[in-house]
DNA sequence: CTCCATCATTGCGATTAGCGCAATACAGTG
DNA sequence: CACTGTATTGCGCTAATCGCAATGATGGAG
C-alpha cells in the first residue's frame, strides 16, 4: 500500500480501462493488472468487476477511491508544509538535448532559479537518445528532451510542447528537381539527409515501411542541428523538427516542403525516473513545469 | 512510503533508540536504519538527529510523526469501515502445537467463530518447531505455538502468556535417588528424558553449556506431551512446560522438582508472517487476540 | 589510560518483489 | 471464421530489501 499504488488505482478508477490506464501510468498492462490485484488482495476485497468487456468499480472500490484521494491529498499537503518550512537546497542535475536547450530550457530554468535560488543547478547537454538512458541510470535528475516512442520502466514524462517534423531542401535543389510539384511518395525517393538514429529517423522508417518504400539515403548525420547545413549544401532532402529549424542560423537558406509526408510530430518535454522524482528538489522543477504548462493552456483558451 | 514504514518510524520516534526499535519491529538493526534513511531521502529532510549517543526527533520529524499517525489512523479506519460493510469470509488456516491446542486455542477460536462465523477455519496440529517454518513458507496463516528464541524475517509474534519450564520425576525415582535433597547441578547429572529438539531442549543445552556439564540422557522423545508418561515410567528426570503438565492425564503421577535449574520460561503466542497478516481474515484473528490480551492485562491490575 | 560495551551505520551476499515481454483466454465484429 | 481489443498469466530479469558481519565512534569501567 504505497502512495504510488494509490495513484495508479485512481487512474484506473477514473478511466475504467486497464489498457489506457497503463499507458497513462507509464506501466505495462501486466504490471498495472498485478498492481490492482495486489491492492485487492491486501484489502481482501475486489475493487473492480471485470465484466469481460467492461470495468466497473465495486462498492468497496468506491470507498477506496475516497480513501485513496484523501490519503494522497494528505501526503501532498504534508510535503507542501514541509517545503514551506525550509527552502529547498541541494543539487538538481539537468540533461538537455541541444534542441531543448534552445527552446524550453531558458524559461524553465529561469523560473526555477527565481523560485529556488539555493539549489545548485548542473546542466549537461548531449544527444536526445542518451537522455533517457541517463535518467534510467539515475545519473541525471531530469532530462529535457524529445520523448521517445517506447518508454522504459519507472520513467515519467511530462510533454510540454509538440513540434512538427518538416521536410526541407536547399532552394537550388528545389528548383533542380522540381520538388514542389511532386507528391509525398516521390519526395521520399529523392536523396535524403537523415540522422543516423533518433526519433525522426524512426518516424521516417515507420512511414517508409508502411508504404513499402526503400529510402535513397544521400548522407547520414548525427544530430538534428547538423542536418540543416547539409541540406543547405544541397546534399538532399532533410527532416528536422520545426523547433530546430527555427533556431538555426540557416533557417532562411532552406525551403520547407509542404507537400511531404505527414509524420507524427516531435513531442518535447521533461523526463525523469519515478524514484528521483520523489526528491523534493526534483519534484519542485517538475511541478513548476506542470504549473507553467497549465497556465499556458489556460492562456490559449 | 508504505504504511509499514510509517509504523516503523513511529516506533523509532517513540523509543528514540534504533536498537530497541529494531527488536520491537522484528527487524535487524541494519534494516531499520536503512528504512529510516529511505524515509529521510524520500522527504529530503532529516527526521532524526543522531547525536553519537542519543537520538532526537528533528522539527520535521515531529511534523512527520503527526502525519504518520494520522495516515495510519486513516488507513485503519478505512479497513474497519470495509470490514463493516461486508462480513469477513474466506478461510483462516491455523497451526497449533498440541500444547497450544490445550491452552490458548479454545478461547480464541470460540471468540473468532462468534465474531466471524462465515470464515472457514482450518486447524492443523503438529510440532511447535514446524510451526514457524510453515508460517514462513506461507502455508499457514497463523501459528499458535511457543515462540522460538530466534525469529526469522518478516515474522510477527504476539506473546500471549508465559509458562515456566518444570523439572519433573516419577515419585518412585524421587525416593530412589533422593532427588529432593540434591542441588541443581546434581539433578541434571541424573538420567534425563528430553525432547529431541525444540525450545526446552535448547534452553537446557544452553544452561548445561554455561555450567560446563554433559547431560546424562536416558531417552529422547519427540514432543513435550510424550515426556510425561516416560517420566512416569521412571526413565529419568524430564523437562516440560507447566502448561503441558497441567493438561496431562499423568499430572498427579509425577513430582515437580523445585530445586532444579531455573530455565527461561516458555512464551506461547501467535505467530504470523507480515505479509499474510495483511489479509483481513488473518488480521481480524490477530487483533481479536490483542484485544483479549489487553483486557486480561487490565483485569490483572 | 586502556579496554570494553554500546550503538548506529555500511559492505556484501542472498532473497524477494515488481516489471516487461510474449503468450493466452475470451468476447464481440466484419 | 478470422480478427481485433482487452485483461490476465508464465517467465526471466532487475532492483529493492534483508540479515549477517564488520566498522567506527563514544562513553564508562578497571
Amino acid at each position: 500500500m504505497d502512495i504510488r499504488e494509490l495513484e495508479i488505482f485512481l487512474v484506473v478508477a477514473d478511466l475504467l480501462h486497464f489498457g489506457r490506464a497503463s499507458r497513462q501510468c507509464n506501466l505495462s498492462p501486466s504490471a498495472l493488472s498485478r498492481t490492482i490485484q495486489r491492492l485487492e488482495e491486501e484489502l481482501g476485497q475486489a475493487l473492480f468487476v471485470r465484466d469481460k468487456r467492461s470495468v466497473q468499480l465495486t462498492e468497496v472500490g468506491r470507498s477506496f477511491h475516497d480513501y485513496a484521494r484523501k490519503a494522497i491529498q494528505d501526503y501532498r499537503s504534508f510535503q507542501v508544509a514541509l517545503g514551506g518550512e525550509r527552502a529547498l537546497s541541494g543539487t538538481l542535475s539537468l540533461y538537455a538535448s541541444i534542441t531543448a536547450v534552445y527552446s524550453l530550457l531558458p524559461d524553465l530554468v529561469e523560473a526555477y532559479r527565481h523560485a529556488y535560488s539555493d539549489v545548485q543547478l548542473e546542466l549537461r547537454t548531449g544527444a536526445a537518445e542518451e537522455a533517457v538512458a541517463q535518467v534510467e541510470a539515475g545519473e541525471i535528475d531530469i532530462a529535457v528532451a524529445a520523448l521517445p516512442d517506447r518508454r522504459g520502466a519507472r520513467i515519467d514524462f511530462l510533454p510540454i510542447m509538440t513540434t512538427p517534423l518538416l521536410f526541407i531542401a536547399g532552394h537550388q535543389l528545389v528548383e533542380e528537381l522540381d520538388l514542389l510539384s511532386r507528391n509525398a511518395l516521390e519526395l521520399v525517393s529523392m536523396p535524403l539527409v537523415l540522422p543516423q538514429a533518433g526519433l525522426s529517423r524512426r518516424r521516417l522508417d515507420q512511414w517508409l515501411k508502411k508504404n513499402r518504400l526503400v529510402p535513397n539515403i544521400s548522407s547520414e548525420v548525427s544530430g538534428n542541428e547538423a542536418i540543416i547545413p547539409m541540406v543547405h549544401l544541397g546534399c538532399g532532402i532533410g527532416i528536422v523538427p520545426q523547433l530546430v529549424l527555427e533556431r538555426s542560423p540557416f533557417k532562411d537558406e532552406v525551403a520547407v516542403l509542404s507537400n511531404a509526408p505527414q509524420l507524427d510530430p516531435y513531442v518535447v518535454g521533461l523526463c525523469s525516473n519515478q524514484r528521483t522524482l520523489q526528491k523534493p528538489v526534483v519534484r519542485a522543477f517538475w511541478q513548476l513545469a506542470e504549473q507553467r504548462l497549465a497556465e499556458t493552456q489556460l492562456h490559449k483558451t
